[in-house]
Parts: structure tokens; C-alpha cells; sequence
DNA sequence: GGATGGCCATGACATTTGTCCCAGGGCCTT
DNA sequence: AAGGCCCTGGGACAAATGTCATGGCCATCC
């Protein structure tokens, strides 16, 4: 069998994850990660762990932890995806603002929607990177962000400004997210707990919002903006 | 400005990617990598490369490209990602195999749908590897397909019998794909170069196969097998 | 106080969608 | 040769969908 030690290597260093411990390094900067993917979730540990003034103290896959890790773990920067299981990245960005604002928040999700870059500005965060970018790029960010700096992909950001702030009411994006998959009006309605025809009147005003044709273009388009 | 020496550990590694040069070692492994995520791209060449019997002679994001790289750098593996721009991964994991035999496909996907994994078998590919998992699978699944063995998630094989065959015909996946994002019928039909009349029948009859009740519903349950 | 705008609901209407018939042609297997 | 399956179309019909007008209730803003 050839090669095995740089199998135990990789795996050796999952180490670093757990408990903060007594940490005694001055310029060490604490990070935590949220990413539901659990392989860019290794990955990105892996890598980060190897920058020698970085320290993840806490991983992990769900949105709901994020909070209580960090109360817990006390990180610096926060980097977390926005898609997933539990609590959304961009609510827990606004809940970590509030409850540790001492720690940076460092938005990294796969879509560039300019509704998502607008509400992470708004929840506080420091930061939004794509995940498209090189991974060298994260690095970078981290330590900028530290700075007071703000890291935002430029052409994002005018992206954002150009598509407006989001014009749909909270109505309209309760049935237009209940709409996703070929649901039919009576199991929104009965999702929303409204009358079918209501829910009809907002499917036909967020169709007309957002320019389309038909409920589907709409569930499309909206969540292309990020206006979900 | 501290740890820059960290940042430039990090994009200095990137030199391993290009020609393959006078590689004089004899157990090293040449991998391919196509992925299209920029970030895990990287991550993944990075954490690969770090293990001193790997090497890494190609990555891409896009599918066109990977015939033509792997013909032209030699891989012994190759890391293929399914949803690419360009060729689908499947796809080119077939062309592959006609055209290098002598290199092993391992397919790296987000979804572990059935089909998917029906597909990649029937398109030769030794292994089968979703995201989720720990990174150190990735290095592990790589030498087992070296040695001719099949590397494949236990409880998705289970999933991917029990689920049978694709049921759809052709023209039902196509008309089926072309629904996405809510065309209406007429946008089918032109698109597919089909009369409307015909569009619905093949629609209808997915709809059947699907035991759905409209045509969202069936290309979702249709994606969700991997049968699109 | 009045205007505005979101929220909730109805009814009426035209259009679209999904279903069920039907029919012919091509191809493959038995 | 016969049967089966797929591909392609059409017509008719019921159901779902999208639009519009109208109404009342409640906030907030000027």
C-alpha cells in the first residue's frame, strides 16, 4: 500500500477541530465555519488550518449551531454559507451581529444574487465572497475584514444597485416560496393558511412584480434576485 | 500586516497545476480534476496535491475541456464532477473511457441520485462519490480505483436498485427538461420543434410515469432520480 | 382627517393545463 | 405476419391557473 501516510496526514489534521482549549499565541485569529457540504467543509478546514495564524475553532453543517458555537468558541470571523439545513446563514449573520459583535461575519455561498449580497449588508456582515473565486481569495478576505475593511466582489455589488431593493411584500414571498416544486393553490393555501383565492391574487401580483408569465417564471426570477 | 508568508503558502502551491514536465518518480498518481465551483476546485487540487504520491496534471471547470486535457496530460484518474458547464460530466466519463482506457473515472457529485449513479456505472466509471462525505475519502476512493476495485456509497447503491430504471422515454426527458423554469407549452413546443398537441401528450404521459400531479411536480421528482 | 398601502377575501372571466380519446408511421422482436 | 413500443399529431373536455374589479380591515404617513 503506497502512500498511506498522506492519507493519516489529511486525516491527522482534522485534529484541530473541538474545544478551543488554552491557546496561549497572541496573533492567532479564531475562525468559525459553517458549510453544509461536507467535503468543501474539510477542505476549507484543511486549508485554512494551515495558515499558521489561523485557528478554526469550531465546524459545522447546520444553521441552527452557529450561535450557540460561537457564544461557546468565541471566533473572530465567522464564515458562513447561506444555504443551509436549519437556520439560514444570512438570519444566524444577523443573530451572531447581535449576540458577538465582536466577531467579523463573512458571508461564502454559491450564488452571487443581489438580494442575498443586499440582506447580508443589512444583517451586518463584513464580507461575501462567491464561491466561484480561487480559495486564495478567502485568506485575503479574512484578514481584510479584520481590518474594519469590507470585502464585496465588485461587479456584485453593482449588480445589487442595479436590481433594486426587493418590491415584494411578505405575503408575496410566504405563497411564492410555498409555490417551489408544482405545488397546487389549495396546498398553498393550506400551507399559508389562506383563502385559495388569495393566494391566487398574490401568485398574480408577484407574477406581475417580478415580470413574468406564470408562477413558475416567478419562483425563478425571484430566487435568482435572491428575494426569497 | 501579519502571516502574509501563510497566503503566499497558499497560491504558491497552485504551481502544481500544467504540463506534466519530466516527472521521474515512479508511484506518483496523475489526476484530473474537473469541477466547476472555482473554490472547491482549488481546495480539493490543493489538498490532493499535498499527499506526495499524487499529482495533480489537469484541473477544469468546464466539461468540453476534458477529453481533449486528459489525452493530452495522461491521467491515471480522473475527478469528475457531473453538473458542468459544457459536457456533462456523465457524458464526457463515457467519451473517456472510449478514448483512454487505461484511466479510471471517479465521479464527484453534490446529489446522490439514482440515476446518477445507474449512469456513471453504465458509462464505466470505477467509482461514485458525493460531497457530503469526510475529504479523506476522496484520497482513499482514488487508490482503491487503482487497484481495479469499485468505490461507491453503500446505502446510495441500495437506493439507486430499489428505484429501477428510468421509466421516461426520450422525448419525455426532453420535452420534461425543457419545462424547467416554467415555459408554458407553446415555448416547449418550439423549442423541442414538436406541435403543442404533442407536447402535452408527452407531458401528460410523464406526469403518469412520475405519479405526479402537473409538470413541476414531475421534473422534480424526475431530477430528483437523476432521470433528466 | 385623509391618503396610501399592505392584508384578506369574493366573484367573474379568459386562458392554460392535464386527461382521454383517436389515428398513422416506423422499428424491433417473436 | 403480428404484436409491441415509441414518435407524432389532433379533438374534446374538465380542471387549474392567471387576471381584474370590488369590498372591508388595519396600519402608517402627511
Amino acid at each position: 500500500m503506497n502512500g498511506a501516510k498522506g492519507v493519516n496526514g489529511v486525516a491527522g489534521a482534522k485534529g484541530a477541530e473541538g474545544v478551543n482549549g488554552a491557546e496561549g499565541a497572541k496573533g492567532v485569529i479564531k475562525l468559525l465555519l459553517a458549510e453544509d457540504q461536507g467535503m468543501m467543509r474539510g477542505a476549507l478546514a484543511l486549508l485554512l488550518g494551515l495558515e499558521d495564524d489561523f485557528e478554526i475553532v469550531a465546524q459545522l453543517g447546520n444553521g441552527d449551531e452557529i450561535v450557540p458555537r460561537a457564544l461557546e468558541t468565541r471566533p473572530d470571523v465567522a464564515l458562513l454559507d447561506i444555504e443551509l439545513p436549519g437556520r439560514s446563514g444570512l438570519d444566524a449573520a444577523a443573530a451572531l451581529r447581535e449576540a458577538l459583535p465582536e466577531c467579523q461575519v463573512l458571508i461564502l455561498t454559491t450564488f452571487g444574487r443581489p438580494g442575498y449580497l443586499r440582506r447580508a449588508m443589512e444583517a451586518g456582515a463584513a464580507g461575501f465572497l462567491v464561491k466561484d473565486g480561487p480559495v486564495e481569495e478567502l485568506a485575503v478576505a479574512i484578514r481584510r475584514v479584520l481590518t474594519g475593511e469590507r470585502v464585496i466582489d465588485p461587479g456584485l455589488a453593482a449588480a445589487a444597485l442595479s436590481a433594486g431593493p426587493n418590491p415584494l411584500t411578505q405575503r408575496e414571498r410566504d405563497v411564492l416560496s410555498a409555490a417551489v416544486d408544482g405545488a397546487t393553490v389549495a396546498d398553498i393555501a393550506s400551507k399559508v393558511h389562506l383563502s385559495p383565492a388569495t393566494v391566487r391574487n398574490y401568485l398574480s401580483s408577484a407574477i406581475g412584480k417580478t415580470q413574468t408569465r406564470n408562477r413558475m417564471e416567478a419562483v425563478r426570477a425571484a430566487r435568482q434576485n435572491g428575494w426569497l
